[in-house]
DNA sequence: GTGAAAGCGCTAACAT
DNA sequence: ATGTTAGCGCTTTCAC
C-alpha cells in the first residue's frame, strides 16, 4: 500500500492539508532588515529555533520598505502562520505588527514595541549603552559622542536613554554637539552612513575624547574618517560600537562593543511563541523578557588587557 | 457588495486559491548560506525581482545544513511554489537542486552546476580570479598566496582555475604551498576563517609578497593576523579579495577587490525564471549566462591613485 | 448580467 | 481494523 503510494510518486501537498487542518505548522519571522552582522545572527538563530519546534519558518523580510511589511504582515494574517516573530522595528508606530496583533496572530517580539500589548524578548540597549558608556567615563572621558540612529526606532531611543543616564551620573551635562544623527540612507549600508557620520563629527569643535556608535558597522565606517583625519583610535579617541558583530573584532583597530545574547534571546522568543500558539485562548498578562547584553572590551577604547589577542572566550 | 465584504471583515485565504488554481504566485529561494556581504546583497536584490514581477519570495536557507536543504528542495517541491531561484551551492553534488530538476521544478541557478541541465545566470569567478591576479603579476609580484575555499565548491575551483591561468600566463609555475586552504568551521565565520589561514600563511617560507583571498572577509581576516605579524600591507604584502562587499572599502587597509554584478545577475536570473514558469513545456537549451566581475583597485595592493577615496563612483 | 455547483487534495469523523 | 464521506475556501464553469 504504502509501497503502491511510493510507486506512483505520490507527494503531499502542504496547502490541501494546511486548508482542511487550519494548521499550517508555519512560523512567520518579519524582518525590517537584515544588514549588520547581527540581524543575520539573530535571523538564523530565530529560523534554526523554530526548525527545532518542528515548525517551518517563513521570511517576511521588508527591507526598509514600509508598505511591503504591512503587505506581509497581512499575507501572514490570512491563515498562512501560526505564529510570528518580530525580529525587527523601523520604527515606533509599527502598523504592520498592529494588524497582526488585531487580527489575533500571536507575536513575541525581539524589539520593543509602543503602546501595543504583546510579549517582548528584548536586548536591554539601555543597560548597555549605560555599561559603555559608563567605561568611557572611568577611562576618564568627559566629551563621549553619541552616532545615533533614528530615536523613533525603540531600540536607539534606549540606547540614547543608557548614554544619557551614565553621563549624568558622573555629573556631564549632555552636549547637544556631541549628539551625532546618522542619516538614513538607501545607497549605503551601515559603514558608509557611520563613514559620513564620522566625517560631520570631526567638525565638532572640541573633537571628543570617545565616540559611542549605533552599532558595530557604524562605528567601522567612522573610524575611517578619522583615520583619514589623522586620529589616531585610541590614542587621541576612543571608540565603542554595539552588537559585537563578527566585523568588531577585525575593525582596523578592535572594537569594545556590546555582546548581545542573540543565541537566547532566539530561543526564549521562539519557546514563548510556541507557548502562545499552544494556548491561544489564554489571557495571561504579556510577557517582557530583558536580557542584558555584556561588554566585550577590546582595544578601541585603549582598555584592552592585551592588544594582540582578539577572541575573548 | 464589496462594501460589504469589508464590514465583514473578509480575508482570501491564500491556501485555498493556490489549492484550487494549482499556481501558488511563489518563487523559491535555495540558499545555502548568507553571511558574506555579496551573498545577502544577492538576496535582497534575487527577492525584490520576485516581488517586482507580482510574486512573493519564500526564503529556503538551508544554513549550511545539507539535509534541511534537502528538506526545503522538497517542500518546495510539493506545489509549494512554481519555480526557484539556486542562490547558492555549498558543492557540485547538490541534492537538493536534483530533487527540483527532477520533478520538474523550473529552477535558474546563480552558481555554477555540475551535471544538471538548468538555466544558469553566473558570475565569471575564472574571469574575476584571472583579473585581479594579474593586476598583482604587473605590479612586480611573483609570490602570489591564494587562500582558497572548499574546491569541490564549484565558484571556488573557478577562482582557482583563473588564478593558476593568470600564473601560467606570466610563466609562474604553481607552488602548492602558497595555496592555502580555509578551513571549514561552524564556529567561526569567513573573517575567522580568513584569520585562522592566515595564521598558516605566515609558516610559508619565503612568505609570498601578495595573497589573493576567496573573499573580502576572508582578506580582512587573513589583514588581522599579517598584521599581528607586523607585516605592513600593502608594502610588506599586496592582499585582495572577492565580492567588493560593503565591508571591503572599510578594511583595515582599503581592499582591492572583485566587484559583482549582483543587481544585474539577480534581475536576468529572475526574468529568466519567469521565462520558465509561463513557458514549462518548451524544451529549449538551458541558457547559460556569464557575467564578468570589475576590478576595483584600492589601497591594499600599492596601487589605488589616491590612497584617500575609498569609494569610486 | 448574477447565481449555483463542482471540485482542487487533504483529514477527521463516521460507518462498516 | 478498514473503508467511506463530508467539507476546508476558493475559482471556474455552466446554467439561468
Amino acid at each position: 500500500m504504502l509501497d503502491a503510494a511510493r510507486r506512483l510518486k505520490y507527494r503531499h501537498n502542504l496547502q490541501a492539508r494546511q486548508l482542511r487542518t487550519g494548521r499550517s505548522e508555519v512560523v512567520g519571522i518579519l524582518a525590517w532588515g537584515l544588514s549588520g552582522g547581527v540581524n543575520l545572527a539573530r535571523y538564523q538563530a530565530v529560523e534554526r529555533a523554530i526548525r527545532a519546534g518542528g515548525y517551518r519558518a517563513l521570511m517576511g523580510h521588508a527591507a526598509g520598505d514600509e508598505e511591503l511589511r504591512l503587505q506581509l504582515a497581512k499575507e501572514f494574517a490570512s491563515s498562512a502562520v501560526e505564529g510570528v516573530i518580530v525580529l525587527n522595528t523601523g520604527g515606533a508606530h509599527d502598523a504592520a505588527v498592529q494588524v497582526l496583533v488585531e487580527r489575533g496572530v500571536p507575536i513575541v517580539s525581539m524589539e520593543p514595541l509602543e503602546g501595543l500589548s504583546a510579549d517582548v524578548v528584548t536586548v536591554d540597549r539601555r543597560a548597555g549603552a549605560h555599561l559603555v558608556t559608563k567605561h568611557l567615563l572611568e577611562l576618564g572621558h568627559r566629551r563621549i559622542a553619541f552616532l545615533c540612529g533614528k530615536l523613533t526606532v525603540p531600540a536607539n531611543a534606549e540606547r540614547f536613554q543608557g548614554y544619557r543616564e551614565a553621563l549624568g551620573e558622573h555629573g556631564c551635562s549632555p552636549d547637544e554637539a556631541l549628539l551625532v544623527r546618522i542619516a538614513r540612507s538607501d545607497t549605503w549600508g551601515h559603514y558608509g552612513q557611520g563613514y559620513e557620520a564620522g566625517q560631520r563629527l570631526l567638525a565638532v569643535r572640541p573633537l571628543p575624547t570617545a565616540v559611542f556608535c549605533n552599532n558595530d558597522e557604524v562605528a567601522i565606517g567612522a573610524m575611517r574618517s578619522l583615520g583619514e583625519a589623522g586620529i589616531r583610535i585610541p590614542e587621541d579617541v576612543a571608540m565603542a560600537g554595539f552588537d559585537d558583530a563578527e566585523a568588531a573584532a577585525y575593525a582596523p583597530v578592535p572594537l569594545t562593543t556590546l555582546a548581545q545574547p542573540v543565541q537566547e534571546q532566539a530561543a526564549r522568543a521562539v519557546s514563548l511563541l510556541f507557548e502562545r500558539i499552544a494556548k491561544p485562548d489564554e489571557e495571561r498578562q504579556p510577557h517582557a523578557i530583558r536580557l542584558t547584553p555584556r561588554l566585550v572590551v577590546r582595544a578601541s577604547c585603549g582598555a584592552a588587557a592585551g592588544r594582540k589577542r582578539i577572541c575573548e572566550h
